[in-house]
DNA sequence: TCGTTGAGTCAACAACTGTTGAGCGAAGCC
DNA sequence: GGCTTCGCTCAACAGTTGTTGACTCAACGA
């Protein structure tokens, strides 16, 4: 039976893994608050107990199921547009459940709201850094805030009018907007 | 004395009055989950129950709460593109209450979801008629996403960049963007 | 084999939530 | 003035929530 491990310390990864999995699932759903412990634990088929004593609190849950990798540094090779479309054309397939997660409850978890607008700031600041004029800082903003809302829109409210545009279409005819904001 | 009025219907109407701005308050700053029927009653130095008998419900008391006027129509005269910045230009000072309301609860109270959505795709429909070429659907769902995400990042999360921009700068580097999706 | 460890469960607490029904007191009407 | 109406409050219910402590039992190390 190799299936069924009996091993302690491979059932608990497991376990843990079957949590986070249901978690960040949950979470990208419904959002922080609308979440609960209950309802993960039963996805996960375990106890809700048991998720507490893995993880402490729904907040250290939350932290520890959304948790992504920080943003890949620019590609010097590729300008930043095509860079910052491309990424959108991979994440117009379906985002990583971690992305959502964090996405759906940026506006009303205000740790949410923090990390999120940590990271855009970020990713501001990266684009910024590869435009050249006076207010590049304000149009690498913009650029971000665009992206930003075209994934919304697409991704978690579901635009009748992107919802069946293919991911190419889309990286296709936002990029004359995005370069006029990067040329300024 | 005529601070305080006596008469009965006045302060229903009064009371009424407190109530739904208290709540408008509330929703715009915590979203429909984390605003407690207690919150606004307290806020509206009321008790929890009036609130109910007024309203009768949460979830009534919300959508009383952010009713707004539909979008007006497109304006004949000016540009698409010149009436949606119009639009952010008034919108870059503080919003209405209930739009911002209604615009945090939107990825996590699904009720909210289905009525933002309609209203964009309303302001799509009416933008792509604007426009000629043939994705004007398309084009116009990205001008709006674009809008959306630029008030998002501005209103919402306080991007560093976009926090200290004046309304007017974000307008007028905004327009070459929203002017490439407008011409295709 | 046996005591120890730790994964996992069970039942409960305490706080909070939306919601309700009975009741008080003053405004309105005759 | 007395009856009615109704704005408003009080106390409570019932369900849900995050969280906890005692407990069970199988894996583990000696």
């Amino acid at each position: 039976m190799e299936g069924t491990p009996t091993s302690r310390a491979e059932r608990r990864r497991r376990s843990e893994e079957r949590i986070l999995s249901a978690a960040r699932a949950i979470f990208a759903e419904r959002g922080f608050q609308r979440t609960t412990i209950r309802a993960v634990a039963a996805a996960a088929e375990v106890d809700p107990a048991l998720v507490m004593q893995y993880f402490g609190s729904k907040q250290e849950l939350f932290e520890q199921a959304v948790r992504i990798p920080s943003i890949p540094p620019l590609d010097g090779e590729l300008e930043p547009v095509e860079e910052l479309l491309g990424r959108i054309g991979m994440k117009m397939g379906p985002l990583p459940q971690a992305t959502v997660a964090m996405m759906r409850s940026m506006l009303t978890h205000p740790d949410a709201a923090e990390e999120v607008r940590g990271r855009l700031d970020a990713q501001v600041a990266q684009l910024a850094g590869a435009l050249d004029a006076g207010d590049a800082e304000l149009r690498a903003a913009l650029m971000v805030s665009t992206m930003l809302g075209v994934t919304i829109a697409h991704q978690l409210l579901g635009l009748t009018a992107l919802r069946d545009a293919s991911p190419e279409r889309i990286a296709e005819t936002l990029r004359p907007a995005l370069r006029a904001l990067a040329d300024g």
